[in-house]
DNA sequence: TCGCTCAGCTTAAGCGCTTCAGATTCGAGA
DNA sequence: TCTCGAATCTGAAGCGCTTAAGCTGAGCGA
């Protein structure tokens, strides 16, 4: 009976101190690796500790030592929208590379909308249920931005452009030179009109890509026209449609992301159009989806599982005390694949 | 200074009592919307509480009240092929759904094998650091199950077949009913040689599919062959090919995920073959995807978000005490487009 | 008037850990 | 032999909260 009693416990560090004949303060010396201890005693409270199955009450070590061992992170999102998203699964493999030799965890949390995203922020904050957060679909005036720079505690890192960043630590990657880059390419392969198929208008970086694009429109000397989109494959290819019924209907299309690519593509065919031989497409996110449709899609490619990792890297180092700094990630690449061509002679 | 000094230290229910002049019990009791305080008594505390931008320190909580407001999930995936499941996100944003409105977070990791995953499970349990688990993936004999069975004390929900969820509570799809669906349909368009391309032969689930699909096969009296992959677009394509080059090629295929199908459906036009003029073929995880390629694809199709919410309200009830039991959510339909078709007529 | 109940509140004991100010021991230097 | 300091370990406070138990005074029946 009382071991039964004594197994439904749970095993603390008063019951190895008990049973290995020291004190309680003893017992978190050894354990935590901290000298106060001899060896010969930290290897017996080692052995106990062991025996009895102990493990740390997260609870308890969070509440002394004022540290949660998890960082947060919250996506304001439409659920519906969010499987198709390959970026985020990634990002969070990513994160969790460097979390976990640490022993930290991702504390996630997926909320319909922005506002609801700062009140989770609010308690998180508050209430210390997180050492970070990492914030990422940016906005331009970002309230999650301003709320964390005005109620300073909480170590922030920023997903996206320093300029948007406020006084926060950032990584971001340069999609600027990548817009300017798919242009680049589509007007050395001769096309003269490019269109590009672009997602929210609110989140910093469409921004940034927009302007990107038509820099380089007028750099190189050709024309094209932004399309406005939420992302959805429904809204990838009502754009693309609607671009080639136009009076000038573009050669190209540059894609915000992968699955506005593929209804993009889908619609053209729908109209009688050939990928590439009539109309060439440029994804934005790659992906193993862009590897394996037909023709395979080119894409500006990006590592983002090491991404996460920088990410998590960053943040670590503001958890520790850190001066907030922006670090640049490497730039995404044009992947060049089958979806790419000259445009048709123009008869 | 006083002033800065004050806004440093975190605002705990100590404040919160001194401003309102009362006991911390009483604040306690006020915040916690339990009887002990008069309705005025209880106003005033919220008032101050608010003001002062209280919010409850989660650790605190946690070793006074033995719980923790949080669920934990852990995957044990290669994160590089983690992008491509539309499923996982779709299904945490349906768990979370039930989780916020009840003030619990998602504690997610991520690891490389299944013994890193037992041993987050172990210091989970033994650590008290979350509510509830929830498993999935799950094999046969799987070390997990087994673990959690005997060593009860951590409220489990199994996501898959009962069969293997040991003592534990599920929640699962008939994916045998779903296996035999797929395949009467196919039959009942004519065809008579129908290739299935499994996913990894430990997971519970791709068992119950093969031998549902074998059973159907027997049942209506045609021909049929089970490939195993990995779930990779390459091992989907490979096994594709290899089907249609084999004596008597299958003239239809049920592929275990969609980025398998899409790039199946890649392998066969490549060999000069149609879909579905020629051959048919079918999805297994219906999503956005399915709906744009060209031509759509005919798919399993599930409400994965639900299913999600699903799982997470019967761990609840698990985390509340309730006896485990097993629960069927609803099963995947066939949604039929444009990637199935009557075989070509046998000349 | 007395005694009782009960709402409303206070007190204090935990929850399991960290940490820091001592206490104790032991060996080396003077 | 005595002193001092380092090494090792103990004791207790404290992290912010919940909650059982105790206290107080008003209201009420007898």
């Amino acid at each position: 009976m009382g071991r039964v009693a004594a197994s439904k416990r749970r095993v603390t560090i008063e019951d190895i101190a008990a049973r290995a004949g020291v004190s309680i303060g003893a017992v978190s010396f050894a354990l935590n690796g901290r000298k106060g201890v001899s060896e010969e005693t930290r290897a017996r409270i080692l052995r106990v500790a062991d025996e009895l199955g102990w493990a740390p009450a997260g609870a308890a070590r969070s509440l002394a030592e004022a540290k949660t061992n998890t960082i947060g992170l919250v996506l304001a999102r439409d659920p519906m929208n969010l499987g198709l998203e390959s970026f985020y699964m990634q990002f969070f493999a990513g994160i969790e590379s460097e979390l976990s030799p640490r022993g930290y965890g991702l504390l996630l949390q997926v909320v319909p909308d922005l506002e609801r995203e700062l009140e989770t922020l609010r308690l998180w904050r508050n209430g210390r249920r997180v050492d970070g957060v990492v914030l990422v679909d940016i906005r331009q005036d970002d309230p999650r931005v301003s709320y964390l720079a005005e109620h300073p505690g909480l170590p922030t890192l920023v997903v996206g452009d320093p300029a948007f960043a406020g006084p926060h630590a950032s990584v971001w990657t340069d999609d600027a030179a990548a817009s300017r880059e798919a242009v680049r390419v589509l007007a050395g392969l001769g096309h003269r009109r490019i269109a590009r198929i672009a997602g929210l208008e609110e989140l910093a970086h469409t921004r940034i890509r927009d302007d990107a694009f038509l820099d380089e429109l007028a750099a190189v000397g050709i024309e094209g026209e932004i399309f406005r989109t939420d992302y959805s494959a429904e809204q990838g290819a009502a754009a693309t449609t609607a671009a080639l019924g136009s009076v000038h209907p573009p050669t190209a299309f540059v894609y915000d992301n992968d699955i506005m690519t593929v209804a993009g593509m889908s619609a053209i065919t729908q109209l009688g159009l050939r990928v590439p031989e009539d109309v060439s497409v440029i994804a934005w996110d790659d992906s193993v989806l862009c590897r394996h449709t037909v023709p395979t899609l080119s894409a500006m490619s990006h590592d983002v599982i090491a991404f996460g990792a920088h990410v998590a890297r960053r943040l670590f180092e503001v958890v520790a005390g850190a001066e907030a700094s922006a670090h640049l990630d490497s730039t995404p690449r044009l992947q060049a694949r089958g979806s790419t061509a000259p445009p048709p002679s123009t008869g």
